[in-house]
RNA sequence: GGUCCCUUCGUCUAUCGGUUAGGACGUCAGGUUUUCAACCUGAAAAGAGGGGUUCGACUCCCCUAGGGACUGCCA
């Protein structure tokens, strides 16, 4: 049997980063069975669902290479098959219809809502008063699941699914385990609104099944449905897929990850935070999901041991600290020409002049190890954007020494023509040149580096001082010397 | 309120009845180094609490506490 995998978001305007990390188990299963990964835009609630909001969600798949295998099915227009399937479990005696509004229900609601309060600030209930809360609070079943109770002529009715009388379902979830839950614990729930279109429970259970989704994998918050969209599955008579429902990623303070916690979209971990898709998918991955002391793992890796039963159960909270390690690697072996393209599309680099950037370009290889993300990058390879000259103060002032700026400007064209550091008569000289100036022969290193990896070109003294300006004597004066750095 | 789920170092995790409870990030202390980065060594750091079951529990059961999800003609 061949394995597929979807990813069902509903489109609210952005990729959710806890979305991201389905999308990547998702995709990791289907890749790792040697199956299909689909995706499907949930897009029933036709007042929040916006072309842009599918396009950012679509973007932010695309960007971390989670595309579906098929194009994306869209659920809005399925609602033809929706109803007839509704129709059908109706006919089968698995729904009915049902002219209850959503006003008697609500009623129904706040009628039990404040029964409950009047309990909390009494401490008590009359028996009479309890008796209704226990009815009001009871799973719903409407009158009319009795087929011999008459409709009244010409009520919208709802298609409301009849849950079975007695017994419970078990669930065999990959990662909550074994579940039981008793039918008469769930409402008979709306298949089919009033007006026609499908609701959630229904279209999902619809269009998985016709999409031959063997595996469900989704966030826990979708546990419970589970055993809400069991009944459909029944009724219809249908294979029911497996179940995997992964926890939630949390905040820093264990509480549902939300905008105060920092960034939830993944287009922010994209364009504010600086992060590549392979970093960013490395964490995620290791977020809920281990495999032994593994952290660095490349996609064929993850692909080769992704499997459902190392997911964790517990919820797990983002820790931008690693975050910034993994990305880090990634980094490290990014490809120069792709960092400079993000480098150019950086805000913090709008409006550099092309020289500058052209020098920015060949002091990345020397640079982008030491970065943790796009935004330390851009920091960095900011120095080179300055306006000369620099101000400096401290060690790296006696650079500024005319005497001794010649001088190392002697010996870096020298050090450009021979191409090579490790020549003993330049080596010898750079250490007698660090020691007459009072500055570790180390500080030397990226400006040795920075002339090379530049090529031939004639080097900038002030581009070897903003290289230098990478340590702290350079860092402290930047501020001092109130921009002019 | 009801139903269901979760709880190992600060964080991500390993352990699947017997371990000095392991690794990683972060932190701190050293080392190496052509600064930084990387790398190496070391240190501090955990089984929420209470009961059981067992020769033996982080592992199994129960209770408590804390957290989360669901409880819509939202998805």
């Amino acid at each position: 049997m061949t394995v597929v995998t979807r990813f069902a978001p509903s489109p609210t305007g952005y990729l959710h980063i806890g979305g991201a990390r389905t999308a990547l188990f998702c995709w990791l299963y289907a890749r790792h069975m040697g199956g299909k990964f689909l995706l499907r835009i949930e897009d029933t609630d036709r007042e929040r669902s916006t072309q842009e909001a599918v396009d950012a969600l679509l973007d932010g798949l695309g960007w971390l290479g989670l595309g579906g295998d098929e194009p994306p099915v869209l659920q809005s227009e399925r609602a033809g098959r929706h109803a007839e399937v509704a129709y059908d479990l109706v006919k089968r005696g698995a729904a009915y219809l049902c002219p209850v509004t959503p006003e008697e229900l609500q009623e129904r609601r706040d009628k039990a809502e404040l029964l409950q309060k009047k309990k909390a600030s009494e401490g008590h209930l009359s028996p009479g008063d309890a008796s209704q809360l226990a009815e009001l609070t009871r799973p719903f079943r409407s009158p009319w699941r009795d087929p011999s109770k008459p409709l009244p002529p010409g009520a919208p009715t709802v298609v409301r699914l009849r849950m079975p009388d007695e017994g419970d379902l078990t669930v065999e979830d990959h990662v909550q385990g074994k579940v039981a839950r008793k039918f008469a614990d769930l409402d008979d729930l709306v298949l089919l609104r009033s007006d026609g279109t499908p609701t959630y429970m229904l279209a999902v259970v619809v269009d998985d099944h016709d999409m031959g989704v063997t595996h469900v994998i989704r966030g826990d918050d979708h546990f419970l449905n589970t055993f809400r969209q069991l009944p459909i599955y029944l009724g219809m008579d249908w294979p029911r897929p497996s179940y995997a429902h992964v926890p939630m990623i949390h905040g820093a303070d264990g509480k549902k990850l939300s905008k105060r916690h920092g960034a939830t979209a993944v287009d922010a971990y994209r364009d504010e935070l600086g992060y590549l898709p392979e970093g960013l998918k490395n964490y995620l991955l290791r977020l809920g999901w281990g495999h032994g002391d593994d952290e660095i793992i490349p996609e064929t890796k993850a692909i080769e041991w992704f499997d459902l039963d190392g997911l964790t159960k517990a919820p797990a909270k983002l820790d931008f600290a690693k975050l910034d390690f993994v990305n880090k690697h990634y980094m490290a072996q990014a490809d120069d020409q792709m960092l400079f393209g993000l480098l150019l599309k950086r805000p913090e680099l709008q409006g550099v002049a092309p020289e500058v950037m052209s020098r920015i370009q060949s002091a990345i290889p020397a640079l982008k190890s030491r970065a943790a993300n796009m935004v330390e990058l851009a920091k960095q390879v900011h120095f080179l954007t300055d306006i000369r000259p620099i101000q400096l103060s401290g060690k790296a002032a006696a650079l500024v020494d005319d005497e001794a700026r010649i001088r190392l400007k002697g010996i870096i064209e020298r050090l450009a023509k021979l191409g090579d550091w490790a020549e003993p008569a330049i080596k010898e000289e750079l250490t007698q040149f660090c020691a007459q100036n009072g500055i570790g022969m180390g500080k030397i290193g990226p400006v040795l580096r920075a002339v090379l990896t530049g090529g031939a070109s004639a080097p900038d003294i002030a581009l070897v001082l903003a290289l230098l300006g990478r340590n702290e004597a350079l860092a402290r004066l930047r501020d001092h010397s109130g921009g002019a750095a």
